[in-house]
DNA sequence: ATAAAAGTGGTT
DNA sequence: AACCACTTTTAT
């Protein structure tokens, strides 16, 4: 079908064609994916030295593209999530043993089970007799073909027609790559998937962002390929989205968006001027202290945990002291972010007089005073420095998605300097920080943390004023006979009371929310799986539509109501032929007309909600006995409530969900 | 006491 | 997407 007889050499560098390991003579990088090929197993190897030194391999050149541009088909984009879901699926089921779990995970990440289409690469590798596919080769990069390292999912536009009128959508293609071979790729000037050949819009070359997903499945599989018993770390670091971090924001501050000025208590027990990780003996509520991972919906939460406490500033810190923790969110322009070092920027510099909270405009060089101070400080005495990472980072590749916070562990600050700023105006300070963590970060494979690195390569230093390199040794270093981190010099003594903090009462009522959150129990499964697309909660007579989704009975006929299946075309007295609607699936562009016309109520799915209520009201009587529920009774009144009232909502809107959908 | 601070939700 | 009103925490 295809002169498709090329291979690059695997990972141990051994040419997958000939099955032989080139000298290095023999061996050709490609200039834009860095994999390297067998220069005699290559079809047209390069003639020229110039053609050499540029050369770039079959797949990115493009000149001999075995795959056929496929269509749009919802491929390994979805993958990492499927298959994430599927093995946390094999984890909660409690009728198999630790045993059954390994050998069903080793099942399902042998391939079986995990899309079948776009694989003609696999069945080529297969019918070669090359090793069998495993998990890890579904997520090979597209370029190099090695295991994906901080992996993008592709994104293509493809045009879709909805009731004659054309949009332009935006999909995965299906083909993941490294970031780093995916910005190669774009900065060639490329503007298409290098396998596909879709075309790639705008907001994918400027913002690609790591999919966690992937790099989740991608450690599931080689903690479940040993089978040991680290899951649960992994499995908490998948899953945080589903813990109840709004419970104490108040509904007077949700409604008029001050939630920032209602911080609620703090739930770990470190002073503001902690420095370095939190431990668990720290975290009464968990016990498990503050993961590299954990995510937050807003600057709240992210401070209730102990990440990041100041809800408007990007740096917590004391010009005399040292600065503690930062937030990446690209409040600056000049912010460079590599993932294990990044470049950031100090703060002020900018009139915010009033209320111009807005103003990005640099009106002042930035000095080393107050916050900038601080980091300084934590430079020179190579201090950890926390760091979170805002989806308001628009220009960071290793920012996470969804309006999230994320932990992602602590760094140093190397060198700190000054230099004009990117509006070209004014000197901004600056900070390199280097990561210097013993969990690894989001967006690695890799099971270990960080190992010392050497600095990376700044060219804006030859520019650089004010330049400050630490010259003692730093408090927090890397002890080789440990292999990991730690204070070698004691912490720095805190100058600040812990405050603030949860009472023992209220630490019970969080941790039962927490445990109500745990996506494995039967209040979780019942808000995930259960909800109505329309009206968002657990469904009352469901329904499934032909395209696969499911509402209210309800809402799904109130959504068309007053929509006639056929329509009159008229004009003045001449009747042209009627026409029928096109009702389009909330969820999909799928025509549901004829299916809303008699909805049946889906027996199957309405039982099992029954069964899921039934239990979770016992679970709830059980926790009544147990402790006090605080008053969750909502109905107050706007006026006069008590600012810092503690509400659960989880648990508020789970009950409120519950009565309205037992009513018949 | 004062002003800065990489926020938040709602509205143009 | 830019603006706005509403606010708290923090450092000094």
């Amino acid at each position: 079908m295809t002169p498709a007889t090329q291979y690059p050499c695997d990972p141990e560098g051994v040419c997958m064609r000939c099955k032989s390991m080139p000298p290095p003579e023999e061996s050709l990088t490609c200039g834009t994916c860095v994999t390297p090929w067998h220069v005699s197993c290559l079809l047209s190897p390069p003639e020229t030295l110039s053609a050499t030194l540029q050369w770039l391999c079959p797949d990115c050149s493009g000149e001999t593209n075995p795959l056929p541009v496929s269509g749009v088909a919802a491929g390994y984009g979805s993958v990492g999530s499927d298959l994430v879901a599927a093995i946390h699926s094999i984890e909660a089921d409690e009728t198999l043993s630790a045993e059954e779990k390994a050998k069903k995970k080793q099942q399902l990440l042998s391939g079986k089970g995990v899309v079948d289409e776009d694989d003609e690469e696999e069945k080529k590798k297969t019918s070669k007799g090359k090793k069998p596919i495993d998990v890890l080769s579904h997520f090979e990069c597209s370029f190099c073909m090695q295991s994906l390292q901080k992996p993008v999912s592709v994104r293509v536009l493809f045009a879709l027609a909805l009731m004659l009128v054309w949009f332009l959508e935006s999909t995965p293609c299906g083909h993941n790559a490294c970031l780093k071979c995916f910005l190669k790729w774009m900065g060639q000037g490329h503007r298409s998937c290098g396998t596909c050949r879709s075309v790639i819009p705008e907001s994918m070359v400027t913002n690609p962002r790591i999919n966690l997903s992937i790099v989740s499945a991608i450690r599931l599989a080689r903690v479940s390929e040993k089978a040991d018993a680290r899951t649960s770390k992994v499995v908490h670091y998948v899953d945080n989205e589903d813990r109840p971090d709004k419970a104490f924001t108040t509904e007077r501050a949700k409604k008029t968006g001050n939630a920032n000025a209602s911080s609620g208590k703090i739930f770990v027990t470190i002073p503001r001027d902690h420095f370095g990780p939190i431990p668990a003996e720290n975290d009464p509520v968990r016990n498990q202290g503050l993961l590299v991972g954990e995510s937050w919906k807003g600057r709240l939460a992210c401070r209730q945990w102990g990440a990041h406490f100041p809800h408007v500033s990007g740096i917590a810190g004391q010009a005399s002291y040292g600065a503690q923790s930062v937030v990446l969110a690209g409040g600056y322009d000049d912010d460079e972010d590599h993932g294990e070092w990044f470049l950031y920027t100090g703060s002020g510099g900018r009139i915010l007089k009033g209320n111009k909270r807005t103003n990005t405009v640099q009106a002042f060089d930035q000095v080393f005073l107050n916050f900038n101070e601080a980091l300084r400080l934590s430079c020179k005495l190579g201090y950890p420095v926390r760091v979170v990472r805002s989806t308001k980072d628009k220009r960071s590749p290793y920012a996470p998605q969804g309006g999230l916070l994320r932990y992602d562990g602590v760094y140093r600050i190397e060198k700190c300097w000054r230099i004009v700023g990117i509006q070209g105006t004014h000197k901004m300070c600056r900070f390199l920080f280097v990561r210097c963590d013993n969990e690894p970060a989001p967006w690695t494979s890799d099971e270990h943390g960080d190992r010392p690195r050497p600095l990376p390569n700044v060219p804006e230093l030859n520019m650089a004023t004010d330049l400050f390199e630490r010259k003692e040794s730093p408090s927090w270093d890397f002890d080789e006979g440990e292999d990991r981190w730690r204070w070698m010099k004691p912490p720095p003594a805190s100058k600040k009371a812990v405050k603030n903090v949860l009472d023992p009462e209220e630490r019970k009522l969080l941790r039962e929310a927490i445990k109500s959150a745990n996506p494995n129990t039967m209040r979780a499964r019942l808000l995930k799986e259960f909800k109505c697309q329309i009206c968002q909660k657990v469904m009352t007579n469901p329904v499934t539509t032909p395209c696969a989704h499911n509402f209210c009975k309800a809402c799904l006929e109130s959504k068309f109501a007053g929509t006639a299946l056929v329509r009159e075309r008229g004009s003045g007295g001449r009747k042209l032929r009627s026409q029928k609607s096109v009702m389009k699936c909330p969820c999909c562009p799928t025509d549901i007309a004829e299916f809303v016309q008699n909805p049946q109520v889906n027996r199957e799915v309405a039982e099992v909600i029954e069964k899921l209520k039934k239990q979770e009201e016992e679970e709830n009587a059980k926790s009544l006995d147990e402790g006090q529920c605080s008053g969750t009774s909502h109905e107050e009144e706007d006026d006069e409530q008590p600012k810092k009232r503690i509400k659960l909502d989880t648990d508020a809107e789970v009950s409120a969900t519950v009565v309205e959908s037992d009513m018949k």
